[in-house]
DNA sequence: GCGACAG
DNA sequence: ATCTTGTCGC
């Protein structure tokens, strides 16, 4: 009764998606190609953020939204809810084969509805880089909508084979960042690759977030960005308000 | 074999 | 991911 729904895929259904993973990283580009100047953000009018929430203690029903803010002001200029069934679980390391489709047709719709408001970035509820195989959610929906993406995950995802203890990282955080802007560069310790960094985004908040590529930026233009659209709390402003205005969706609507 | 595991 | 109240600090 407790392993009815052990969620595990098999080695065979796991080697596919890391196939598909790998093709699809091939499109992969890790430095900018952005329609703003990365160096100072100057010409930086549009940012996107995408998120998924769900009803409590449903696993299949999701609410997908897609928010595009002005800058500087952060003032949200579209807004966009997608009802969606998922039709797998929660897999650490495959999560674009749970939530992409969903955020890739709002992004679409966006595109053919309302061009003029189309993000010249988008912030990704997830990691990049920062994967086991470097290619997370992040960059899987970047390739797929060919726009500019970053990963912004609240957690750090474990990849045991580059970065063993995580009792000394989590260490690390707390006694390297001390204000606002300071971040921890997440180098494997195999590989000596960096795949992407802690950055503290609040003087309040303690934890930092980790920020990665997704696709098309460099992780320089990432952190600026992630620093410019987080001016008060510890998670940017377009993803904070997909989070937010999905779970008010989710609330004042009778789902099931 | 055991443990770890973005959302 | 999701539920929840108070509470501490500026």
């Amino acid at each position: 009764m407790s392993s009815d729904y052990n969620h595990d895929p098999s080695e065979d259904q796991r080697s596919l998606w890391s196939q598909e993973q790998n093709d699809l990283k091939k499109q992969l580009v890790l430095e900018d190609a952005v329609s703003f100047d990365a160096a100072t953000l100057t010409g930086l009018k549009y940012v996107g953020g995408v998120d998924l929430s769900f009803p409590l203690g449903d696993h299949e029903n999701a609410v997908a939204c897609l928010i595009v803010m002005k800058m500087p002001d952060l003032q949200i200029v579209y807004k966009e809810f997608l009802h969606t069934k998922l039709h797998l679980p929660y897999i650490s390391g495959f999560l674009a084969f749970r939530e992409v489709e969903p955020l890739l047709k709002l992004i679409n719709q966006l595109k053919s509805n309302k061009p003029e408001f189309y993000p010249q970035v988008i912030l990704v509820d997830g990691n990049g880089l920062l994967h086991p195989r470097r290619f997370g959610i992040a960059s899987h929906l970047g390739v797929l909508c060919q726009t500019p993406t970053v990963g912004v995950a609240k957690n750090f995802l474990v990849i045991p084979s580059e970065f063993d203890d995580m009792g000394s990282l989590k260490g690390k955080f707390k006694e390297s960042l001390f204000r606002k802007g300071d971040d921890y560069k997440l180098v494997g310790a195999a590989s000596g690759a960096v795949y992407g960094t802690a950055l503290r985004t609040s003087n309040t908040a303690t934890n930092p977030v980790f920020v990665s590529q997704g696709h098309l930026v460099s992780l320089e233009t990432a952190i600026k960005i992630v620093l410019n659209t987080s001016p008060l709390y510890r998670i940017p402003e377009p993803i904070r308000a997909a989070d937010l205005e999905s779970r008010a969706y989710i609330r004042s609507n009778v789902l099931l």
